[in-house]
Parts: C-alpha cells; structure tokens; sequence
DNA sequence: TGCCTAAAAAATGTATCCAATTTCGCGACG
DNA sequence: CGTCGCGAAATTGGATACATTTTTTAGGCA
C-alpha cells in the first residue's frame, strides 16, 4: 500500500506531500518553496514541481504569486462540501454500476461486503484484535470497485482527486462498533442493489451511506481538524 | 479572451493542446510525443511536460507506457456521463448559490440572465447579427458566476476540469431558435432562483437546464463528435 | 522620520543535458 | 522456418544551470 514499486519520484513526492498536508505535518502558517520540499524530500525540484502541480490543482497547495506555497488544510465548511460532493458523484457512480457492472463485478461486490461483515463480527467477538486496518481497507476496496464498475473514466479521475485516504480513514477512526456495524449493513445493501441492477435502489442507498457518514463525522466535537499542529515537523523522506 | 498576458508558456502549451486535441486537430490514430508536440509549439519539453501532465489528469491523453502518448477523445456515451457529472454538481453549485451568495452576486446573476433575454431578442429581431458569440459568453459568464457563488473551491476545481469550453461551445452550435429561447428562460429561472434563496428550486431548475440541454445535443444527428478527423494537421504555435 | 528608488535576494519558469526504461528490428541459432 | 536474444533507437524521467519575475530591504533625499 505505501510504496509502489514501479512509482516514479514523482509519485513518491506526490504521495508524501499530500499525505504530509493533509495530516498536519507541513505548516499552514508560513510558505514553503519548491526548494525546500525539495531538500526535504531528497529529491532535485523537477519531480517536486509535478507534485505540485497536481497538488495545486487539487486545492492542497495554493501558490502566492512570488511568494512561496501555501498549505490549505479543508475546513469543516470544505469537509461538509466534500462528502456532499461524493454523496452526489458517488451515488452516480453506483447507479451506473447497477446498470453497467459486469457479472464478475457484481459477485466481487457482494463478495466484498460480506466480508466487510465477517470483519465486523471479528471485531465484535475479540475487540482486541487489530482487525481496524483491514476493516478500512475492505472498506476502500468496496468504493473503488464500485466506481470501476461504473464504467466511466471521468468519475473514476474526479473521485480520485476527490477522496482521500486521510480523510477517509480519518472519517473510519471516528466510528464506534455501531457505526461500523451500520457502515456493514450499508455495504451489504449498496452490493446487493447493484447486483440486482436496480439503479435507483442503488444510487439512493449509497447517498444515505456518505451523508450517513457525512453526519456522524461532522457532529462529532472530536472528528475536527486532521491534525490542527502549527509548529514545523520534519518529513522524512522514506 | 484567448491569450491572457501574464499567462507561462506551460499555460499556453496547456490551452492550446486542449483545445487541439477536443477539436480534432490532433490525430488520435497515431502517438504523439513531448518531443514532438514541443517543437510543434516550439517550446522545449519542460513547459510541454507540465501541460501534458495536467491532459493525463483530465483523462484527454493517455500514456502508453514506453511508446508515446495518445489523444483520448471523449466517446458520444463519455459525453453522456459529463452531462450527468455536470447536472449533479452544478445543481449542487446552484443549491449552494442560493443558500450562500452574496447579494452583489444574486444581482449579477440577474443581471447576466436579463442581457441574455435581451441577446436571445437580438437574434430573433435580426438573424444575420452577428451575437451568436456573444450569447456563448453571456452563457459561460453565467455558469462560471453561479459556481463562484456557490463559495466552494472544491466544486471550481472539479468543474474546471469537467467543463470545457469546447464541448459547451459545441452543444451551443447545435442549439437553434427554440433551444436558445428556451435556454435564456431557464437562466432567468435559475437566477431569480438563486437570488430569492429558494435552494431546492435553484438545484432541481439547473439540473433542467443542464439534462435538456444533453438531451438535445445527444438525440441530434448532427452533434456525434467534435470533429472526427483523421489526417494529421498543424496546429499553429500562435 | 517617512517615503521613494534601486539593488539584491528569493522564488518560480524554462532550457538543456544525461540516465533509465522500454520498444522494435535484426540476426543467429535451434 | 520460427524463436530467442541482443543491440540500437526512441521515449520518458530526473538533475542542473540559467532566465525571469517578484519581494524585500537598504539607502538617500525631502
């Protein structure tokens, strides 16, 4: 999961940076220069430079016209507007998988969410075991199959800027047993709706399980910021 | 409205690929590589880089691994499903629009939607006039006015990338005396819309404009691709 | 002391060179 | 005659040097 092997340096960088905003660990309070990431992640500016463009594009980074770059960390306000922004794309996306899913796709949905409950159950029966990352990655695994099986790679590169692993994990630590039970019940029905080709079923139900999560996350007092740190932390290159 | 003075020379690069591939002036039976789109443009290979970087993003080129790129042009059912994509998020730009809009912005609004009546009144007094171009501006104007409105840089980013501004020009070439009549009313609706608050009618009423809109340019006969061209042709660095 | 100007410092944009990876063709061998 | 393999060519990825633009600061003059 962490480091491709075939990834370029750009992709690394990619993937460092945005994982580093997103949890706190670059400042949102001074600029940082191309350089700086530069040194910092090892690497001479022109890979650095890509993942900023991408960065910058996807509304992480802002630039300050001679100024250095700037950290944007989504605000509560921008967190709401994203999961409606899924809510919205992401029910699109299982409606068009119930009509144009392949067979194979609908079984490994099923496939999928009935894991989802094995999982849950695991969790339930022996709460000590570290079933937590495989609950989330099972998790990841349902969205992204289900976008592939929408059949539309336009939806496939919106969401990809769209969702972020941080910011869904992030979402998953706030769950308690409830709500991943919940979360189950809703991948089973999301999976089983497709599988049956019943567009509207499945478009609908995948919108009560984003606002559902939408909900529960922002009312949490706790679930605020990713990480509201200010001071500078260093972000190792490996 | 073309060349912006302070824009780089990875900007130009970028406008101008875009707009050759979506019009077909790039071949899309054949590699094209950064070498060569770069003395095309007669630009060296880093400006280049960064535009196709942004392309592959967009999904309008696609690498093959070791052996050049290749223009994607969007299929008659890809165009399909940016219709849907744009009806659910401009609806949604439009929801947000009426619930957070400055009151500048409710007027503006109004006001675009007013010149368009006035534009659309033009043409119907005197057909050889030559506003055709001036009610496509007047139409982007307006859409790019309820998107700032709706206060997500979220929704911006995302739409940025889905609308271009040749496919819009493309369904406005198809549209004819009724469909721009028709159109105008629906820009006046939505405004009074937005400008009164009333966010579910400023949501369903742009999603009206948007699928009327695709279920005219997709039953129409004539509108099947933006130019489905074959033989190679120059594109002008100007 | 305050403001204007100009120089220097910083940051980004561009060009070019080199390396690494992949492809394709050619030839030899089975 | 087919296939395997090696090498040359093509293409992309990364590093560095240079140009351009903007910011900041130092200094002089009112």
């Amino acid at each position: 999961m962490a480091e491709p092997k075939g990834e370029t340096a750009a992709d690394r960088a990619y993937r460092i940076l945005r994982s580093a905003i997103l949890s706190g660990r670059l400042p949102t309070d001074r600029k940082v220069t191309e350089a700086g990431l530069a040194e910092m992640l090892d690497l001479s500016r022109t890979p650095v430079r890509n993942a900023v463009g991408r960065l910058l594009i996807e509304g992480l980074l802002q630039r300050r016209k001679g100024s250095g770059l700037w950290c944007i960390l989504p605000t509560r306000d921008e967190i709401r507007t994203i999961f409606d922004i899924r809510a919205r794309l992401e029910s699109y996306a299982a409606a068009r998988a119930a009509e144009f899913a392949t067979p194979l796709q609908r079984a490994e949905l099923v496939a999928s969410a009935a894991r989802m409950a094995l999982l849950v159950d695991e969790m339930l029966s022996d709460p000590h075991a570290d079933v937590v990352p495989r609950i989330d990655a099972e998790n990841a695994l349902f969205h992204c199959k289900i976008v592939e099986a929408a059949h539309a790679r336009r939806l496939e590169l919106l969401l990809q800027s769209t969702i972020d692993v941080n910011l869904v994990t992030l979402t998953l630590q706030a769950y308690g047993t409830e709500q991943r039970m919940r979360s189950a019940s809703h991948h089973h029905e999301i999976a089983v709706a497709i599988a049956g080709g019943m567009v509207e079923l499945a478009g609908k139900a995948m919108e009560v399980h984003i606002l559902s999560a939408a909900s529960f996350v922002l009312t949490d007092p706790q679930a605020d910021h990713p990480a509201p740190r200010q001071g500078k932390m260093p972000v190792r290159p490996g």
